[in-house]
DNA sequence: CAGTGGTCATGAATCGTTTCAAGGACGAAA
DNA sequence: TTTCGTCCTTGAAACGATTCATGACCACTG
């Protein structure tokens, strides 16, 4: 067998087909490719060739000659994300019948590493990424759409126009939870958030204000805001029990918690403090991440549709790519759902 | 600007780069793959061609002709599960500062899915695959390696003696929780454990019952094993209560869970139940998600080297493939660690 | 029987890169 | 001045598929 230097067996051609079968190259691709166009008699005789042969078609060469190739790539801030990894599922669940293959990479909110990643991408011509963008680096990511390259950004609500982006609405998201606990009868309620450096946190927020203005309510009167450095659960314990620290009477009646980690914190530290939940204490986390509802006390939270989000981006992307001339850009903006489990209206 | 039938604007080849530096194409590739061999002069000017000219390498045509490619394919049974997502960022990180792309899917255990991403994967010519292979998926996976393709097998003990495979021991991990009750001083141990059909569930059982026997104790006497159907917190709820029914006298002291989320269920049963955790019944669970510090009782559990798993496979990959020659197949079997916290060692 | 039309098969050109034998320029040595 | 040798650069041939103008062949029609 015919090898290619390093010793390894080399893949069989379009070549090595058609002389198998006693035709020629272009008569092999249309057999690929227009399979109606060819007689039956060659037809099989040219797929009999290649079974015998275990031809498999060379991506690289049919995406030289034909300029398209059936990717997309997409960078996440990190993999291991839960929140992403349902989004990749989404992502993939679209491309997969349209046999498009996902190169997936985590950029770790690291501009460079990310520039590095389109760049490979570029490279192997792609028909589209999928971005969740980084801090500045926005400007690179839209240079990609003036070589051809699709763009639809991932959890990013950008100020841009003419580009298109997929994101969950996190302003509303924390109205829902707030407005959840105002029905519930709760006065005082407290918030355990995170720094404004993460948007998520300024976001919500503005939520929360606006859900308490949105009823009537002085924010001075009804909110205590404690912030922590980073959204775990250690930290929501901290937090928690600082608002516990207030005597009974006084204290904040439900807690709206940033994340679910800050949450289960939360949840800790009134469970040591003999606090009972929701009746002391209702408490409302937001991800509703997949062990929610699996707690001892089941978590009320806000639930995001990551894989919707995912699915959706996907589609923009593909449907940009099939559309002739000019591409309108969609931004689209998911709604949260807010999950009620026994954590705030707990039987 | 020159375009490609569909209005967008064609990508610069080498060509246009060594037209607008007057060199000849020999001499652009030459800067690209062996800038050595070429005049600071002449090098400084195809750079400034290609930037202005935003030139990016056509990683196709580049294959096409050099034959190799920078990707690996890995195909896992669901990029939302955790287990894989870290095993994932695992493989990625190995892959990165090699400027390997990772071409990444769900089989979701159908083996026709996992054919076509591996046809895929071959027809796009990835130097390997990294899979965790479906029932009866083994033969076809095997046969990529008669074509030239890498291939190693993730999170699987393979029988097959020739082939990479990277994989963590589940006998030995449910014999470190059961050797750690026993040195606790129970001695009568439930195993909440999930249907044959799982390999783990066999496995974990096989290591329950060869620590109770290194241990010199009779599995008939101490163990407890009670089967649900499907690895979620109801399920282990259910099991839980099933144990609390035997009164409290002669009710096992301590209960393994096949895994986490079981672990879960179980523990709420028990808060319900009013049960102190661990003083009244010890509980152990396994994967050590990443919640499982976070509870409110913190959960004792097996560790698995997740990410060191993907590093691990990737490794292997990348060196079977610069191998010359024969290469060694390794069969790497990660050990699992115990994770003690509150729910057994409760202060 | 010539003419027409339609169906299939052909083979050369093409995509953008890498590779390599061959050639050019230039300086050093004779 | 001639002759080497060295160091760069060149240009054409590959890689494996797709595409398309061309032509072969056959069946009808008039």
């Amino acid at each position: 067998m015919a090898t290619r230097g390093n010793g390894r067996p080399r893949r069989p051609s379009i070549t090595d087909v058609a002389r198998r079968a006693g035709v020629s190259v272009g008569t092999v691709s249309n057999v690929l490719n227009r399979p109606e166009q060819v007689t039956p008699a060659t037809r099989e005789r040219v797929q009999a060739a290649i079974e015998e042969l275990n031809f498999v078609r060379n991506a690289s060469a049919r995406q030289l000659r034909a300029g398209t190739i059936r990717t997309v790539g997409a960078i996440v801030l990190d993999i291991a994300n839960p929140f992403f990894t349902e989004v990749a599922r989404g992502i993939e669940d679209r491309l997969a019948p349209d046999e498009y293959t996902l190169m997936l990479s985590s950029s770790d909110e690291d501009p460079e590493r990310e520039a590095r990643y389109l760049r490979l991408y570029e490279e192997h011509g792609v028909q589209g990424v999928l971005v969740t963008p980084s801090q500045g680096s926005l400007e690179a990511i839209l240079a990609l759409r003036e070589r051809g390259i699709g763009v639809v950004l991932l959890d990013a609500t950008s100020d841009v126009e003419d580009v298109s982006s997929v994101g969950v609405d996190d302003v509303r998201g924390a109205a829902l939870a707030v407005e959840h606990l105002l029905e519930l009868g709760h006065e005082r309620i407290a918030f355990i958030n995170g720094p404004d450096s993460i948007r998520q946190c300024v976001d919500r927020r503005a939520g929360v204000v606006s859900a308490l203005l949105a009823a009537g309510r002085d924010p001075a009167d009804v909110l205590t805001e404690v912030t922590v450095g980073s959204l775990n659960a250690d930290a929501g314990e901290k937090a928690m029990n600082e608002l516990l620290g207030v005597d009974a009477a006084r204290r904040p009646t439900a807690t709206f918690c940033v994340n679910d980690f800050t949450a289960l914190g939360a949840l800790r530290a009134l469970r040591w403090a003999d606090v009972r939940v929701p009746d002391e204490m209702a408490l409302v986390g937001y991800d509703d991440v997949v062990i929610a509802p699996m707690l001892t006390v089941p978590l009320t939270s806000v639930h995001q549709p990551t894989h919707t989000l995912g699915w959706t981006a996907a589609d923009l992307l593909l449907r940009e790519a099939s559309a002739e001339g000019a591409v309108e850009h969609q931004r689209v903006l998911f709604q949260p759902e807010l999950v009620v489990r026994t954590s705030t209206a707990g039987g």
